[in-house]
DNA sequence: TCATTCATGTAAGTGGTTACATGATTCA
DNA sequence: TGAATCATGTAACCACTTACATGAATGA
């Protein structure tokens, strides 16, 4: 899947799911997709605009004075379907903590064992997000065809997130045992 | 750490471990940070001659001709410790595989079965790998002090493998349970 | 001698973010 | 009435990748 048709997939997805605006879109996106995917207003209307000009969704007057509301077509949905068939490129990794912690030598070993600790709170309040979800989840009938496969990323989120959790914990046991080495420290 | 230092910081911290030529930092970032990090030649190159006129690198002679290897100065284990220090912006995240699943009802289920199945493989890859990280370790005592801090990020990568394969068995599972409907099939 | 690796750089293109500009509607 | 939210869009900018261009050294 060439970069670019990776927002396209996104949007096709939330309206295949549910005819609403471009701004909902984006709420969806960032509520709904948010712990595995992102795309920003800059990305998000012009997308729509190709998308109706290929004939891919539809568009009609929403409630609002000027809102749009947009529609999957039938050509959108087999559009969707052939994005999301074609291989994923996943962008090169970059962690900026792991940076961190392999030049942990020149950082100081203090600086990474709080770098650890923030790393293991963010873990812990994903988890009690994640949690909230699938209780939101339970309750919402409306989308229940889609339920296995959203839970499918769920727990991939909830597997991960312990990983960080058991991790973390190893991680500032390992360097308790480290000398108080610390060539990055000077006063500020 | 402003998106462009991050590149910054990164040629710095490998150049804090051994002086070398432009061409052996970028094999050090893929070959050791490899893992969680990437740097393209494109990036490279400009960020050292930066750096040299910073004063933060100092270029000399290579062995063969026209090569040059750097060496990081005072001033620039300075700004290395300076760059790991400053917070770390994290890239929103972008998940092609869990975009796919998310709308697997799209999809079709077989072909979920697949992307897990393929997730599960690469998982299983990447333990191998890091077992083969750790042992070339264990034999470098030249690098020793970096050791304690370099085993945090291979354990973070076997964590997050680990997860997957958990993951993928259990979704594996989760996805037998479906009848097989399948939007998304047609003849190509 | 010929392919591969080592080595240095540039230029064009892309995918994406941020900020800006605008205005209606809702609700306190 | 005034702040917050809903809503649409554009323009500038940025980091990064890819491809290109070049050539020396190594080793099969």
């Amino acid at each position: 899947m060439a970069r670019g048709s990776q927002t396209e997939a996104a949007v096709l997805g939330v309206l295949s799911v549910q005819s609403v605006t471009g701004y909902a879109v984006r709420e969806a996106i960032r509520d709904v997709l948010g712990h595995f995917w992102s795309e920003s207003f800059g990305q998000i209307y012009p997308t729509l605009a190709q998308l109706e000009h290929d004939g891919l969704v539809e568009r009609s007057h929403g409630e609002r004075a000027g809102s749009s509301v947009y529609a999957i077509t039938v050509a959108g949905r087999d559009r969707l379907v052939e994005l999301l068939r074609q291989p994923d490129h996943p962008a090169p990794p970059r962690s900026g903590l792991m940076l961190r912690l392999f030049f942990g030598n020149a950082l100081g070993v203090d600086a990474c064992r709080g770098l650890i600790r923030h790393a293991r709170v963010t873990a812990e309040e994903q988890l009690e997000t994640f949690q909230a979800i699938r209780d939101e989840l339970a309750s919402d009938a409306a989308t229940r065809e889609h339920h296995p496969y959203w839970l499918l990323t769920i727990s991939a989120g909830e597997h991960t997130a312990r990983a960080v959790l058991d991790w973390a914990d190893e991680s500032l046991e390992s360097l308790t045992a480290l000398e108080p080495n610390e060539p990055g420290t000077r006063a500020t």
